[in-house]
DNA sequence: TCTGGGGTCCTAGGACCC
DNA sequence: TCTGGGGTCCTAGGACCC
């Protein structure tokens, strides 16, 4: 007898960060807004009673949507999309900062609210989640109606559930119905349901991978189930190929992953304006070493030492180089990746403009408790860079 | 109108060791 | 003094995701 299909779901909050806003903002409703940029636009006036929110139209920088309400997508303005490009295509459209204080706090709330009758969870985020419903007893179309409507008590906001027997197959199901829906889907469902979307939509088949089956004449997930086997492998290498033959028939074993440890930790800041490695030297030291401070925080904060400091440098072509260096010993010492991230600089040319920078900590562990591996709060920095 | 910040996983070559 | 082979670590880059 065949074990009976496992029974996953997965839970997207539907334009998060904006229906946080729009929690605050009640009057916002309907209209197109935006979140993202940076900071908050100088010269916007915040009156009572009849509040000036800031437009599209007055932003100017390098910032990019992190999300917008379904009334800007209309006007094609998507996630990750650069602000100046969304101001052209919706110039009236609302545009706030991102307060991911806020909005984390409503993830630790929709996440609790689910985990009260289905505490199998696993985390992708701060806005979407994988739930084992398998053992949980009902019906599954009750369970996902109950799970809503816990998230909507619990947040006041709406999400979009998917459940079927794997991760793949909920994640793509959470999005057929956006927002507000409930979809279930089971294997048979697969040829009317899935095979007819583009095989983007499988999660992990990103713009090149399309762009490749693409130009094998391969669009949709119909047309990569019916590819033979060899052909896939034989364009994409052996594991590739067999991952996405198993992905367009729906096969995914993958478990639902209840805990994990962090596998690295990482600070990068766009300028906002390029700087020259010699001619802005003073303020790129500065914040070369602002971002050692806030990674050695946040290991702190964290419980974990990192033996290999990496650097991250983005020209200003948009080339990104990386360098990293393993300490013999793991540390969470600002002084200590200060000096490992500038011996990872001392590697590179620096006689091009830049446009980022960015320090990571790798190869976490957690230290010995009075190990020196954990050395004192403070230490001396050295605050130039290396010549 | 140029493209954020935080992550994970995979690949591949060379060093080094047995 | 012809070119073995496997395992693991380190490093760099890239695809992808939220």
């Amino acid at each position: 007898m065949a074990p009976s299909p496992r029974r996953i779901a997965h839970l997207d909050m539907d334009a998060f960060y904006a229906s946080v806003e729009l929690l605050r903002y009640p009057e916002l409703r309907g209209l197109p807004v935006v979140v993202g940029g940076r900071q908050v636009l100088a010269g916007t006036s915040h009156r009572e009673g009849s509040r000036e929110f800031p437009r599209l139209r007055e932003y100017a920088g390098r910032g990019v949507v992190t999300t917008s309400t379904y009334e800007a997508r209309a006007l094609g303005v998507f996630s990750a999309m650069g602000l100046m490009k969304a101001a052209q295509l919706a110039p009236e459209a609302i545009l706030l900062p991102a307060d991911f204080e806020a909005y984390r706090h409503y993830s630790r709330l929709f996440k609790a609210a689910v985990a009260t009758f289905a505490p199998r969870i696993e985390d992708r985020g701060i806005d979407e989640i994988y739930v084992d419903l398998s053992d949980v007893p009902g019906e599954t179309r009750d369970l996902g109606r109950r799970i809503k409507q816990a998230v909507r008590e619990a947040t006041g906001l709406s999400c979009s559930i998917g459940i079927t027997p794997n991760k793949l197959l909920s994640k793509i199901a959470s999005d057929l119905e956006k927002p507000d829906g409930l979809t279930l889907l089971a294997v048979e469902d697969l040829p009317a349901r899935i095979w007819p979307l583009p095989v983007r939509k499988i999660n992990g088949i990103g713009p090149k991978a399309t762009e490749k089956l693409g130009e094998l004449g391969i669009t949709a997930i119909g047309q990569l189930a019916h590819a033979p086997l060899g052909f896939l492998q034989a364009h994409f290498g052996g594991r590739t190929g067999t991952w996405l033959h198993e992905a367009a028939h729906g096969i995914d074993e993958r478990p639902v992953v209840t805990h994990s440890e962090p596998k690295s930790v990482s600070r990068e800041t766009t300028f906002e304006r390029d700087l020259h490695p010699r001619h802005d030297r003073e303020e790129l030291s500065a914040l070369f070493t602002s971002l050692c401070v806030r990674l050695a925080e946040d290991l702190r904060r964290n419980g974990y030492v990192g033996r290999t400091i990496g650097i991250k440098l983005r020209y200003a072509d948009f080339r990104t180089v990386t360098r990293d260096l393993t300490l013999p010993e793991p540390s969470s010492d600002a002084a200590v990746i200060r000096r490992a991230a500038g011996e990872c600089l001392r590697r590179l040319s620096l006689d091009q403009k830049l446009r980022l920078l960015g320090v990571r900590a790798s190869g976490l562990s957690v230290p010995d408790p009075g190990s020196p591996a954990d050395p004192p709060r403070q230490a001396e920095l050295p605050f130039a860079l290396p010549t």
